[in-house]
DNA sequence: CATGAATGAGATTTCATTCAT
DNA sequence: GATGAATGAAATCTCATTCAT
């Protein structure tokens, strides 16, 4: 393996680690000690591969970030009409909270800090922003094929981001009470609704 | 002035610094040494009326989530019809964010809470329980007036504040770029949209 | 009632209140806010009566130390005969481990500080000094009466002290399984049987 | 020097710098600061090799009680017989008072903490049953020879123990006028004598 | 006399970061 | 590259003491 690997690979081992740690304890809950021992390294050689702490954490953030872009890539190129890739659109963005909570909740973890950090902000509104394009896009075809009426196709994604947002959020907080699963249902069709002429 | 009443006015005080404290430094980067300087007293003097920051944050969190239900409550029942009345609550949700950024994004704080503390998260999904029933109710009453169509007002009320919650999220992350005000205008058509037969 | 009387009945009450707080927390563990609490009195009061903690402590040592002392007056002079008094003597230095463990405790609480503040240790020399004194008469009695043979009386007295004290500590380490009952009898007869010809 | 080598010195380190300070300053009245400046490390570096306060001084009573322990053992083996031995259990038991004075110190400062910490009374009560055991072999060994009269060993051996104890805290209260050399002599003559026939 | 709000020093503990090995 | 001992700053919390009322 050559150094460049080595490197890379290291890197990754921390970067999941640390994924694992902010989704255990908290975005402010853990040490640079939990995260060497979560990836079975040293303290010392995190630093050796990121500066401090921000700057992993920045990483990891923008690697969470890119993975949950490519799922929304990959899956919305496999539908073939408006509607079919508008439907697999919201309903990734409903199973990125289901399927990786850990991530959505780093992601939570990371908002906070939009106030205190510039670079983070940035990272994230640039996250929304790359999301919010492949939505628009969606709808822009299906605006184009005469599937769709005409909406404002960054409004309309920039809508259907939110409401899973924050529908999302509801049940983060009342995990019990809460049924989910008719919340997605029920959003989902008046999303698509509001598309439909 | 009576020792009560300085009492009352202290913890109000340090209930004040504190809120300010979280939307300068954010929730975990802020220390009882900064509320004390910004309330201006004595570190001794918070741990006096509070037990410790733990509770100190809850007492905030209380009186934060109460405050915003409180608004609800008022503005709510100043309208007339149905129609009028989920507007308001409509543009209420929207302008909690706008008017009291700062504690909107002390509640955003708080949610990061969620997975490390229990009480944290009763706090807060009992706010949100109290908030969407307010637009339950609204719901309720225009679908037995004939003025809205039959959804389901829970989940029709969660949809709305999930929507809101979500758009003012991303207008959180990309204040230069995201234009808020028409957001505003078309999220709230659309929520209107739905409710009408 | 006079001023003399408030006062001192007061410093009674906080004295009591002291006691009452070293047994239940230990010498250290205990704060001005407790003795106040405990006293049903106000924090400030205290340092009204009491210069500050110190003085607290050294009054209340002194109290107690004159208690115990009085015991042992009072109840050595019932008995008629050398014999009679050196056996309430043990007895007494027995009892008052059992029936006051709670001084006692103090007591032990009062000895660690001994390196440290010079007044404390004085005050517990002059209460051994004391109580040593009752034994040593005792038994100078004895001898000179006949019953008793020719010790030094100081260092029988001393004896004697020693051994109780320190069987006693050896039952307040091990309350459970040590049989103090059975040491009480064995140690008594042990320390008589050395006075007698 | 390897790295284990380092821990285990520094922990010896640490832990000498602890007894130095409580029998400086008292159990309580000593700071971590205070063993970190005495050691000459850091105050973080404890916190690294012990847990906390609690357990340094959880880990120094081991220390010492087994130090203490080692001694009596080694000493008495090297008598032959059971007078002698005795004689040498006697001797240690005050010797132990006047050469470590410091550590003698320690354990009454440790003693205090019975009523509040129950892990380590059971260490002084354990530290106390080893050296009783000692005693207890001796006389034992003495009853079986026919040297000694027929006492209950346990008991006896509590009662040389606690005889010693006793006097050398009448002799730490008073230093200057207590003669504790006669009283030595004096007890010791006085507790041999009370096993013979 | 009495109260208790207020202070500020100091204690324990945590942890990012450094650096000799 | 890798380790982990070591540092020191900072955080929370406690508490004796003061003092205005």
């Amino acid at each position: 393996m050559s150094k460049a690997d080595v490197a890379s690979e290291r890197k990754e081992q921390i970067v999941k680690a640390t994924v694992d740690c902010i989704s255990k304890y908290g975005y402010h809950n853990f040490s640079m000690q939990d995260v060497a021992r979560t990836a079975g390294v040293s303290k010392g050689i995190i630093h050796y591969y990121f500066l401090n702490k921000d700057e992993l954490m920045r990483f990891v953030l923008e690697k969470v970030s890119l993975g949950l872009e490519g799922q929304f890539l990959k899956n919305i190129n496999k539908a073939l009409s408006p509607v079919d890739k508008i439907k697999v659109f919201i309903e990734l963005a409903f199973e990125v909270v289901q399927k990786t909570r850990e991530y959505y909740q780093v992601s939570m973890d990371f908002w906070t800090q939009i106030n205190q950090k510039e670079d983070v902000r940035q990272i994230i509104s640039k996250h929304y922003d790359v999301v919010r394009g492949y939505g628009q896009d969606v709808i822009k075809e299906g605006i184009e094929s005469g599937d769709f009426k005409k909406v404002d196709p960054y409004e309309y994604a920039s809508y259907i981001m939110g409401a899973i947002d924050g529908i999302s959020l509801q049940w983060l907080f009342d995990h019990e009470n809460y049924n989910y699963e008719a919340m997605v249902k029920m959003a989902s069709s008046e999303l698509i609704r509001g598309l439909q002429k």
